[in-house]
DNA sequence: CTTACGATGTCCT
DNA sequence: GGACATCGTAAGG
Protein backbone atom coordinates (compact mmCIF):
# COMPACT_ATOMS: atom_id res chain seq x y z
CA UNK A 1 0.00 0.00 0.00
CA UNK A 2 2.32 2.62 0.77
CA UNK A 3 3.99 3.58 -2.64
CA UNK A 4 6.59 6.02 -3.57
CA UNK A 5 4.85 9.31 -4.57
CA UNK A 6 6.24 12.87 -5.53
CA UNK A 7 4.70 15.79 -6.84
CA UNK A 8 3.92 16.45 -10.57
CA UNK A 9 6.16 18.85 -12.16
CA UNK A 10 4.82 22.84 -12.34
CA UNK A 11 4.52 22.07 -16.26
CA UNK A 12 1.30 19.78 -15.23
CA UNK A 13 -0.84 23.03 -14.32
CA UNK A 14 0.09 25.00 -17.27
CA UNK A 15 -2.70 23.71 -18.94
CA UNK A 16 -6.01 25.25 -19.76
CA UNK A 17 -8.56 25.45 -16.98
CA UNK A 18 -11.18 23.01 -17.90
CA UNK A 19 -8.75 20.25 -19.26
CA UNK A 20 -6.88 20.37 -15.78
CA UNK A 21 -10.09 20.42 -14.12
CA UNK A 22 -10.34 17.01 -15.98
CA UNK A 23 -6.66 15.99 -15.60
CA UNK A 24 -6.86 16.12 -11.78
CA UNK A 25 -9.52 13.40 -11.97
CA UNK A 26 -7.54 10.22 -11.27
CA UNK A 27 -4.64 11.94 -9.57
CA UNK A 28 -3.66 11.40 -5.81
CA UNK A 29 -3.99 14.55 -3.58
CA UNK A 30 -1.63 14.08 -0.60
CA UNK A 31 -0.98 15.58 3.11
CA UNK A 32 2.18 14.63 4.95
CA UNK A 33 1.65 15.59 8.59
CA UNK A 34 3.29 14.75 11.92
CA UNK A 35 -0.21 13.12 13.14
CA UNK A 36 1.31 10.75 9.75
CA UNK A 37 0.35 10.71 6.06
CA UNK A 38 -3.01 10.74 4.37
CA UNK A 39 -4.55 10.55 0.45
CA UNK A 40 -6.92 10.35 -2.00
CA UNK A 41 -7.38 9.74 -5.46
CA UNK A 42 -8.86 13.36 -6.95
CA UNK A 43 -12.82 11.83 -8.15
CA UNK A 44 -14.52 15.28 -8.63
CA UNK A 45 -13.68 18.82 -9.42
CA UNK A 46 -15.06 22.09 -10.06
CA UNK A 47 -13.70 25.11 -12.31
CA UNK A 48 -14.41 28.62 -11.20
CA UNK A 49 -13.49 30.35 -14.51
CA UNK A 50 -11.75 33.52 -13.10
CA UNK A 51 -12.88 37.63 -14.06
CA UNK A 52 -16.06 36.53 -16.42
CA UNK A 53 -17.50 33.84 -14.23
CA UNK A 54 -20.41 35.48 -11.53
CA UNK A 55 -19.65 32.66 -9.55
CA UNK A 56 -16.30 32.87 -8.88
CA UNK A 57 -14.76 35.13 -6.23
CA UNK A 58 -12.28 36.50 -8.52
CA UNK A 59 -15.67 37.32 -10.53
CA UNK A 60 -14.45 40.56 -12.48
CA UNK A 61 -10.53 40.78 -11.18
CA UNK A 62 -11.93 40.91 -7.23
CA UNK A 63 -8.84 41.30 -5.70
CA UNK A 64 -8.71 40.69 -2.11
CA UNK A 65 -6.56 39.38 0.93
CA UNK A 66 -8.50 36.04 0.57
CA UNK A 67 -8.14 35.74 -3.43
CA UNK A 68 -4.88 37.23 -4.36
CA UNK A 69 -3.59 33.90 -4.85
CA UNK A 70 -5.75 33.42 -7.16
CA UNK A 71 -3.70 35.80 -9.22
CA UNK A 72 -0.63 33.87 -9.19
CA UNK A 73 0.57 31.28 -11.07
CA UNK A 74 -0.97 27.75 -11.60
CA UNK A 75 0.01 25.25 -9.29
CA UNK A 76 -1.02 27.33 -5.98
CA UNK A 77 -2.63 25.96 -3.01
CA UNK A 78 -6.10 28.29 -2.55
CA UNK A 79 -7.71 27.74 0.62
CA UNK A 80 -10.87 29.57 1.81
CA UNK A 81 -13.17 28.75 4.49
CA UNK A 82 -17.11 28.21 4.23
CA UNK A 83 -19.62 28.27 7.48
CA UNK A 84 -17.33 26.18 9.89
CA UNK A 85 -15.35 24.13 6.76
CA UNK A 86 -12.17 25.06 4.93
CA UNK A 87 -12.32 24.07 1.08
CA UNK A 88 -9.27 23.84 -1.04
CA UNK A 89 -8.62 24.75 -4.49
CA UNK A 90 -6.12 24.22 -7.33
CA UNK A 91 -5.25 27.48 -8.67
CA UNK A 92 -4.79 27.87 -12.01
CA UNK A 93 -4.29 29.89 -15.25
CA UNK A 94 -1.41 32.23 -15.78
CA UNK A 95 -0.24 34.98 -13.87
CA UNK A 96 -2.95 37.77 -13.44
CA UNK A 97 -5.53 35.09 -14.33
CA UNK A 98 -7.37 34.28 -11.50
CA UNK A 99 -8.83 30.78 -12.12
CA UNK A 100 -9.18 28.22 -9.86
CA UNK A 101 -10.02 24.49 -9.56
CA UNK A 102 -12.30 23.49 -6.51
CA UNK A 103 -11.58 19.87 -4.89
CA UNK A 104 -14.95 18.57 -4.07
CA UNK A 105 -14.19 14.71 -3.12
CA UNK A 106 -11.55 12.02 -2.94
CA UNK A 107 -11.56 8.54 -2.95
CA UNK A 108 -9.49 7.59 0.11
CA UNK A 109 -6.03 5.79 -0.35
CA UNK A 110 -3.40 5.34 2.32
CA UNK A 111 -3.56 6.43 6.19
CA UNK A 112 -7.47 4.98 6.32
CA UNK A 113 -6.57 5.01 10.42
CA UNK A 114 -5.52 8.60 10.27
CA UNK A 115 -8.72 9.79 8.12
CA UNK A 116 -11.26 7.39 10.19
CA UNK A 117 -9.71 9.36 13.77
CA UNK A 118 -9.99 13.13 11.89
CA UNK A 119 -13.55 11.98 10.35
CA UNK A 120 -14.69 10.35 13.94
CA UNK A 121 -18.22 8.79 13.86
CA UNK A 122 -19.08 9.07 10.28
CA UNK A 123 -19.49 6.02 8.22
CA UNK A 124 -16.38 5.23 5.60
CA UNK A 125 -18.24 6.43 2.84
CA UNK A 126 -18.85 9.76 4.56
CA UNK A 127 -15.11 10.23 5.10
CA UNK A 128 -14.17 12.45 1.71
CA UNK A 129 -17.55 12.76 -0.27
CA UNK A 130 -17.62 17.03 -0.32
CA UNK A 131 -15.36 20.03 0.02
CA UNK A 132 -15.73 20.22 3.57
CA UNK A 133 -15.07 16.84 4.56
CA UNK A 134 -12.17 15.76 2.48
CA UNK A 135 -10.06 18.71 3.81
CA UNK A 136 -10.63 17.33 7.34
CA UNK A 137 -10.11 13.61 6.50
CA UNK A 138 -6.49 15.25 5.40
CA UNK A 139 -5.65 18.40 7.99
CA UNK A 140 -6.06 20.94 5.20
CA UNK A 141 -6.63 24.10 7.06
CA UNK A 142 -6.16 27.91 6.07
CA UNK A 143 -2.40 27.28 7.39
CA UNK A 144 -2.01 25.78 3.88
CA UNK A 145 -2.99 28.91 1.98
CA UNK A 146 -0.60 29.91 -0.71
CA UNK A 147 1.46 27.23 -0.73
CA UNK A 148 2.54 25.20 -3.68
CA UNK A 149 1.06 21.85 -4.55
CA UNK A 150 4.82 20.69 -6.48
CA UNK A 151 6.17 20.48 -3.06
CA UNK A 152 5.49 18.90 0.61
CA UNK A 153 3.87 18.46 2.59
CA UNK A 154 1.04 19.15 0.77
CA UNK A 155 1.08 17.84 -2.88
CA UNK A 156 -0.86 16.05 -6.33
CA UNK A 157 1.07 13.27 -7.94
CA UNK A 158 -0.37 11.37 -10.63
CA UNK A 159 -2.59 8.08 -9.74
CA UNK A 160 -4.84 6.59 -12.55
CA UNK A 161 -6.70 7.25 -15.83
CA UNK A 162 -10.36 7.22 -15.27
CA UNK A 163 -12.04 5.16 -17.90
CA UNK A 164 -14.87 7.61 -17.95
CA UNK A 165 -15.43 11.20 -16.88
CA UNK A 166 -18.59 13.12 -16.75
CA UNK A 167 -20.00 16.62 -16.41
CA UNK A 168 -22.90 18.58 -15.23
CA UNK A 169 -23.39 21.88 -13.37
CA UNK A 170 -21.48 23.24 -10.35
CA UNK A 171 -22.93 22.86 -6.66
CA UNK A 172 -24.15 25.58 -4.24
CA UNK A 173 -24.21 28.49 -6.54
CA UNK A 174 -27.58 28.89 -7.17
CA UNK A 175 -27.69 32.83 -6.94
CA UNK A 176 -25.12 33.46 -9.60
CA UNK A 177 -27.51 33.94 -12.48
CA UNK A 178 -26.69 32.22 -15.67
CA UNK A 179 -23.23 30.64 -14.42
CA UNK A 180 -25.01 28.09 -12.75
CA UNK A 181 -25.91 26.25 -15.54
CA UNK A 182 -22.27 25.94 -17.05
CA UNK A 183 -21.30 22.14 -16.70
CA UNK A 184 -18.09 23.06 -15.31
CA UNK A 185 -17.68 20.48 -12.78
CA UNK A 186 -16.30 17.23 -13.44
CA UNK A 187 -16.53 13.77 -11.48
CA UNK A 188 -15.30 9.93 -12.56
CA UNK A 189 -18.17 8.69 -14.07
CA UNK A 190 -19.50 6.17 -11.80
CA UNK A 191 -17.40 6.56 -8.65
CA UNK A 192 -19.41 6.17 -5.74
CA UNK A 193 -17.56 9.05 -3.58
CA UNK A 194 -18.96 11.98 -5.74
CA UNK A 195 -20.67 14.56 -3.48
CA UNK A 196 -24.21 14.99 -2.89
C1' DC B 1 -16.61 48.62 14.58
C1' DT B 2 -20.74 46.53 12.64
C1' DT B 3 -23.18 43.96 9.52
C1' DA B 4 -24.35 40.43 6.09
C1' DC B 5 -23.41 36.34 3.89
C1' DG B 6 -21.90 32.03 1.85
C1' DA B 7 -18.09 27.14 -3.80
C1' DT B 8 -21.14 23.26 3.48
C1' DG B 9 -22.29 19.52 6.72
C1' DT B 10 -25.29 17.48 9.84
C1' DC B 11 -29.38 16.46 11.97
C1' DC B 12 -34.29 16.16 11.77
C1' DT B 13 -38.83 14.99 9.50
C1' DG C 1 -36.36 18.28 1.56
C1' DG C 2 -35.60 21.86 5.22
C1' DA C 3 -33.50 24.19 9.36
C1' DC C 4 -29.54 25.91 11.33
C1' DA C 5 -24.99 26.02 13.25
C1' DT C 6 -21.03 29.27 13.24
C1' DC C 7 -17.10 32.08 11.48
C1' DG C 8 -13.79 34.36 8.37
C1' DT C 9 -14.08 37.64 4.89
C1' DA C 10 -15.56 41.74 2.73
C1' DA C 11 -17.62 46.06 2.60
C1' DG C 12 -19.51 50.06 4.47
C1' DG C 13 -20.12 53.53 8.36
Amino acid sequence: MKMNHRPLPIEFYYQPTLELAQSLLGCLLIHETPEGIAAGYIVETEAYMGAGDRAAHSFGNRRTRRTEVMFAEPGRVYTFVMHRHTLVNVVSGAVEVPEAILIRALDPLEGLDLIGERRAGRKRGEWTNGPGKLTEALGITMEDYGKKFTERPLFISSGYSPEDISSGPRIGIENTGEARFRPWRFWVTGNHNVSK
